[in-house]
DNA sequence: TAAGGTATACGAATGTTTTCGTAAATAGAA
DNA sequence: TTCTATTTACGAAAACATTCGTATACCTTA
């Protein structure tokens, strides 16, 4: 029902989709005691919307066992991507640089990171002046 | 009733947040007329949003003259803050690298801007290594 | 096979956000 | 003053998101 190339998942879906993200295909049950962890809502809570994703076509069910299995059928970067764009847009209207600057300055950054951003600034250069 | 320091305007809200930021206190009237470009819902609708932004503490309303001019009791910068911190623990799990590298790499950034970010990695690195 | 534990299915309650219809108040023009 | 424009006030509908109770199906194992 939702190959749209706008999705925005709600927050409830969201912490879902991280889970599997960063699992891979998971249980509700697995999904669940996850979530448990830094929120308390009911079982049948969970597999409600997850029942409901997959409804809208963001996760697909394996029944093939009792236990169903789900995934996201979309990727972490393109969501990432969309929502930032998204945020981007009604949050710092369209300011990339100055979303980069606030990001960096109120988190801590390694000098790995700092030298891969650098990386990248240099590569941006090169194509754009 | 909205001294909350973390406190999440809605979509609606934020949007009609951007124009008050954008162009100082304004009426009802003005931030709809400017709304009613981008999206269409009516008149009473953006009212309505106004004046409950007004009861949550978040905008403050001057009624000296027949049309309330209303403006932002929160600055942009320190909402941005708020927000962004928030989708980065969400939808980055808290990287701000990985998110500075998606907002760079999918946006035009003008070389000012390239140098900009420089500077600032430079101070970073000061205090960091 | 019967009992207990765990799973899904389903519907509905609750909560929140957004929308709008309608009425009353107010100001300015005729 | 009276008519008309425009505004605010209010309540409730509609839309969306989240939560949960309960029924039912399915294994496992005793």
């Amino acid at each position: 029902m939702n190959q749209n190339q706008s999705y925005k998942p709600t927050e409830a879906e969201l912490e879902i989709l991280q889970v599997l993200w960063q699992n891979g295909p998971s249980t509700v049950r697995f999904v669940h005691d996850v979530l448990s962890e830094t929120k308390d809502a009911g079982y049948t809570t969970t597999l409600k919307l997850m029942q409901i994703m997959a409804e809208k076509g963001i996760l697909e069910a394996d029944k093939s066992s009792k236990s169903h299995v789900f995934k996201p059928l979309m990727s972490e970067e393109s969501t990432q991507q969309r929502l930032l764009d998204r945020f981007l847009d009604t949050t710092f209207r369209g300011s990339a640089s100055k979303l980069v600057m606030q990001a960096l300055g109120s988190q801590h950054t390694s000098k790995e990171e700092i030298d891969e951003i650098r990386n990248l600034l240099d590569k941006l250069e090169g194509g754009n002046k």
